[in-house]
DNA sequence: TGTACATCAGTGAACGCGCGTTCACTGATGTAC
DNA sequence: TGTACATCAGTGAACGCGCGTTCACTGATGTAC
């Protein structure tokens, strides 16, 4: 039954990747280890030959999908004109609202990485920090510390209003969270 | 054993308001019915004279909370000069921050209530517009309509960076967070 | 107003269930000689 | 290169636990006459 170090280590990162889906979609504490384990083509058992405990590896799957969210930011390299805007507008679209599973870990785990692990909150602080990093440079001429400014409250309303639009239940309502937010941000970043 | 109906309600009342500020505190998962019973000071078994089920109180706990929200954010009648500003720096204080037991419902069970049931939903729904209509006269001179986008802009943007505040582990990051947040809310507002 | 009875708020134990975690076991991989 | 043995990835069952919900029961309140 065991399996080369290369499979082991593919299996982990299979592990990682479905947990990093599953907690997006469906919440951390809602998600138990047996259906990541199925998802993950294995049984529950064999969990705690690659993990110390769920709290463990939920700290390593919210780094995932941070990876994940800083190559989304960095990969389109902005059309020209408004980069900031084009980023919001993009963050801020029903496909990322309709698609939980692959979006940005802080507007999906917010209320319940509060209450999580310091270490899951460590892995969070440290992704928020690298995001607006990314972020930053794409307002405009300003000196690079009002560019952070600027990034972490564009961020915020980000978060915030994907996060709100996700929960109302009048779509109008929703689709007008994600334009007007999107909008002002863009209006922000080109004063 | 059996109490008089104004008691009975009472009781319900006080069960409502345990559950109102450990949901917040604790999340709603993770508060379980026998924890608020006893904060209610009865057993567990009682609930079920109040309520259909857990769901159902839910709904009712997230109301009363958007009802203190809504008696808080009209409470201050706004100090002279730029109101939104004022309501901006006061939700996002530290104090706040502190207190999810007395806090907003929308940042501290944002991420909870988008799986929640329908019901949930949409109980926070008719919350969202009832706050945006107390904010939305706090945005001076312009149309109301361009006042309702700016306070839903606002109130993402505030709920947004209250949650990454209270996520994150470096206290000044989490400062910082509500400070920005804070000013460019206000100066947003008196443009 | 007084009496008989139905109602029902609250108790405390029990229910089935799924959770995170542990464990004995299997057998292929990795390693020492 | 070949052999003997230790390692350990994965299995599948079991563990204790707390959850939401149900239920038989108690006895004071509410109601009908």
């Amino acid at each position: 039954m065991r399996k080369t170090k290369e499979e082991a280590a593919r299996t982990r990162e299979r592990i990682v990747e479905a947990a990093a889906a599953r907690f997006r979609e469906n919440g951390i504490d809602a998600t138990g280890l047996s259906d990541l384990m199925a998802a993950a083509g294995l049984t529950q058992g064999g969990f705690y030959r690659h993990f110390q405990s769920k709290d463990k590896l939920t700290a390593e799957a919210f780094a995932s999908a941070v990876v994940s969210e800083l190559q989304w930011i960095a990969g389109p390299p902005s059309a020209k004109g408004n980069a900031m805007e084009a980023l919001a507008a993009s963050y801020l679209s029903a496909a990322h609202r309709d698609d939980r599973a692959g979006g940005c870990p802080f507007a999906a785990l917010g209320s319940e990485v509060v209450r999580s692990s310091v270490e899951v909150r460590e892995v969070a602080t440290k992704g928020l920090l690298e995001i607006i990093e990314l972020i930053a440079p794409r307002f405009g001429n300003v000196p690079s510390d009002v560019a952070k400014q600027q990034a972490l409250v564009a961020f915020s309303a980000m978060v915030g209003a994907m996060t709100l639009a996700r929960m109302v239940t009048d779509s109008e309502l929703s689709d007008r969270l994600l334009r007007d937010a999107s909008r002002q941000i863009g209006a922000v970043a080109q004063r």
